[in-house]
DNA sequence: CGCCAACTTGATGGCTGTCAAGTCAGGTGG
DNA sequence: CCACCTGACTTGACAGCCATCAAGTTGGCG
């Protein structure tokens, strides 16, 4: 299967401009606290935004790895395959968000990354990012804080799969999910799922049975409405009240 | 309770060496594939060592973050702690392996770090650490491939305890161990163990008596012999095949 | 309208957690 | 040197949470 890359020539990037400047996500990704030549000298090196369909792959485990992305607008999980055909969701990446960090290590990717609905990533080539880096401290500060972040969530994650039963996984996965929302300028307390209930099990460490069972539990307790994957969140202190006794 | 700092000043310091280039374990670390210019100047940004006891904390969460922590020889152990008093051990640390990463994004370090047994731990100031990797494009790489492993192995963790059984995890620990003690030129196949079951299970998101069931099992089958916390492989092959069926 | 994927709900079983008792090893003090 | 004590570990019995298997429902799309 021949993966199709919608990438936009510079002409057409000037009518959906690529420009961090006018990005509404730009404090939460790379250019976050930089003047505006850095951010300027940020924008040069991006060399084409790309399209993706959902459903489609933005790189696969084992692609060769030279870019960073950076997601403009969308929806994208990525995931990890074990030998055995086990699969677990390592994330769900929303606008801001930096995705591809996996592969600067081993120089490929490691996992795989999907987008869940329409989207649009800025392609950050990396031997460019490393060079500015080296040139501007503030960028420098931001990609190494990026990574550092990365791992400090994992370390929440890991928390949530070591220790955490099934409602309680589910609970603080909602209650992030609001957070990031609301960070994004949406509403906190009503949104729209866009994985299915096997993607949140295998991120949660669950099977979709045990998800859809925590998701009527929550309804029936009026901590949330549930329809489908149309989410309204009722009573954010008593979800919270699920995580800790 | 005060936080003895064992700190050993430049004199003591010559007298132990801490030069990368005589040290076993550099080609794990920073200075791996650095020029000795380069080396040199690695050198002369680290402080101090820092000598650890059995049990003493390297920093806690919430501690301010101003250095990185390399493993000069000794054996660590992360961990996260929740609200509730749930902790989720994070990591086990070797000589070579960097530690405080998890700092850089906030400004605080969000984990607690502890010797199992004593350590000596070079001490990386990080604003100098930044401004070297500006100038020492090698040094930056390196960095940052040791940040992105960190994720990388963060994924295999939550592979691990969102997917697998207790004796996959148990089987999947044991060999990671055993392959970092080769790597060192340790034996790969008798070894100690410095945490203990509680901390293992915690590691692996098991309770200790689960951990202590599957030593017995792995026991009795003959892949291992365990007594107590000595650990030798008796068939690298069978643990493998625990893992995939 | 019919198909299909996604989802919900129920019944059952197994893995692992919990509680409890007993063993072992190392360290301390008499 | 030995007795004792303590923390770590092992082993057993039982229970509970979640996985598994199965059947039915919903909603979207051709």
């Amino acid at each position: 299967m021949t993966q199709a890359r919608v990438v936009i020539p510079m002409a057409a990037a000037r009518q959906q401009p690529r420009h961090c400047s006018v990005c509404t996500v730009s404090g939460l990704c790379l250019p976050a606290g930089l003047g505006s030549a850095e951010i300027e000298r940020l924008e040069r090196l991006m060399s084409a935004r790309r399209r993706l369909r959902r459903g489609q792959h933005l790189y696969r485990a084992g692609d060769a790895f030279d870019s960073l992305f950076a997601i403009r607008n969308g929806f994208l999980k990525t995931d990890v395959l074990g030998e055995d055909g086990r699969d677990q969701v390592t994330g769900f990446q929303m606008a801001g968000e930096l995705l591809g960090l996996d592969g600067i290590g081993q120089g490929h990717h490691t996992c795989n990354a999907r987008a869940l609905e329409d989207s649009d990533v800025c392609v950050i080539p990396y031997d460019k990012l490393e060079g500015a880096s080296r040139e501007i401290e503030g960028l420098q500060r931001n990609l190494m804080k990026l990574l550092s972040r990365e791992i400090v969530r994992d370390h929440g994650l890991m928390m949530l799969l070591g220790t955490m039963r099934a409602d309680e996984r589910l609970a603080a996965f909602l209650l992030n999910l609001s957070q990031r929302f609301m960070a994004r300028g949406w509403s906190p307390a009503e949104f729209h799922l866009r994985m299915t209930r096997e993607e949140i099990g295998s991120y949660l460490g669950l099977k979709l049975e045990t998800v859809s069972r925590a998701f009527s539990r929550f309804h029936e307790d009026q901590l949330i409405c549930v329809q489908q994957r149309h989410i309204r969140i009722l009573d954010t202190v008593g979800l919270r009240k699920v995580l800790g006794p």
